[in-house]
DNA sequence: TAGATTGTTAATCGATTAACAATC
DNA sequence: TAGATTGTTAATCGATTAACAATC
């Protein structure tokens, strides 16, 4: 089965969140161009995605919500659960504890790391907070193959080195600082000071027209 | 003069990011398969990207680091401040606050907003918090351009529809609620779940392999 | 049936990279 | 000078969209 390009895999993502709103609202079937409108997207590129996933429509009836959710997991989440470790508890890894907990069963966050000692032992949204001098012991323990870096910039560089050092396979990185990982471990950058920048120059742009 | 792809703007706000650091060092010129290199991508990419700005390198030296900062500004800063209001005071707000709060002399963050009245006048970063009924008296009188969305999910429509009705130019939407604004709305979305089951989704193909 | 919707191919658009002459 | 680096064009790659036959 092909590997999916990053874009599909993006909004793959994101119709499964709508789907499952959906699902409560009991929706049964969707058609292309009606999920199309809740993206903000093209209903050819709904279909195109879909047909990535092989799944097909019931004829003039739509796409059936429940079952599309399932086909979307079969191809995106792993079949074992994957653990994710968030690393730097300020208030940026705080916030993502407790958005990221549960929102996919999947995914599960498994372990939060702060430097300051006091936190050692809390627990945020259920989750336990370590100590950095335990990261590689609970890596390894709690079998993490998912980190999220939320530390202050000056210390990104070192913890993904020690990520990668122990066995990580993917990182979240919502510092600014570019990191340089192996080609097999999976990283994703998140630059908020960037997409700041970016609606601030489209603004300045379509005032000057 | 022609307005530069997205893509372009993402990094060239990147570039003054590394070459203010390099300043800090006192580093005079750069080559562009250094600051490639810093960024982890092409050489190629980098010189395509200062010739939309229509600078030049000095020959064998490389760009000179504090005139290629000056330029990038003149092309991506608005000539006066934009400011900018955080809507949504929780631990993201927050992080948010104090993460991008003076990174930028020309993007200021002039206001920001909770619905919980207890906030009401507090400080972060020293800027003043107001309550949500004083939004549209605030954003006129402190001419807020920017509107960073950092609400609970149920409440991201309605904060849009309340921003774009008092003449908000762009929008940086953290929520993963997907938002319907007009076009002359510059907006960027900003889904950190999306983000996870992306790298969780490469990961996984990786050690399918 | 008529017509709405689909799945898929081919065309288009946009972004990245390869290639290379020009420069000092 | 020889050779490192550049700016720019053309080629390539990838993603989106247009077009349309097929379906019930």
């Amino acid at each position: 089965m092909d590997t999916l390009p990053g874009k599909t895999v993006e909004r793959l993502s994101q119709y499964r969140r709508r789907l499952l709103n959906l699902l409560d609202d009991n929706v049964e079937y969707i058609f292309s161009h009606e999920l199309a409108e809740i993206i903000q997207i093209s209903a050819v590129q709904v279909r195109r995605d879909l047909m990535l996933l092989g799944f097909s429509s019931v004829h003039r009836k739509g796409y059936p919500v429940e079952m599309l959710i399932e086909v979307i997991g079969q191809r995106l989440d792993d079949e074992k659960e994957q653990n994710v470790a968030i690393i730097g508890m300020g208030n940026l890894g705080t916030a993502l504890a407790s958005y990221l907990n549960g929102i996919r069963p999947k995914l599960k966050i498994v372990a939060l790391f702060d430097i300051d000692k006091k936190k050692e032992g809390m627990e945020i949204v259920g989750v336990k907070c370590y100590p950095f001098s335990e990261l590689g012991k609970v890596i390894k323990s709690k079998r993490v193959s998912i980190g999220v870096i939320t530390v202050p910039q000056t210390s990104a560089k070192k913890v993904a080195a020690q990520l990668v050092k122990n066995g990580i396979k993917g990182i979240l990185n919502f510092t600014h600082i570019p990191l340089n990982v192996p080609s097999n471990v999976s990283l994703e950058e998140y630059d908020m000071i960037t997409s700041l920048e970016k609606v601030a120059y489209f603004v300045k742009e379509s005032q000057e027209k």
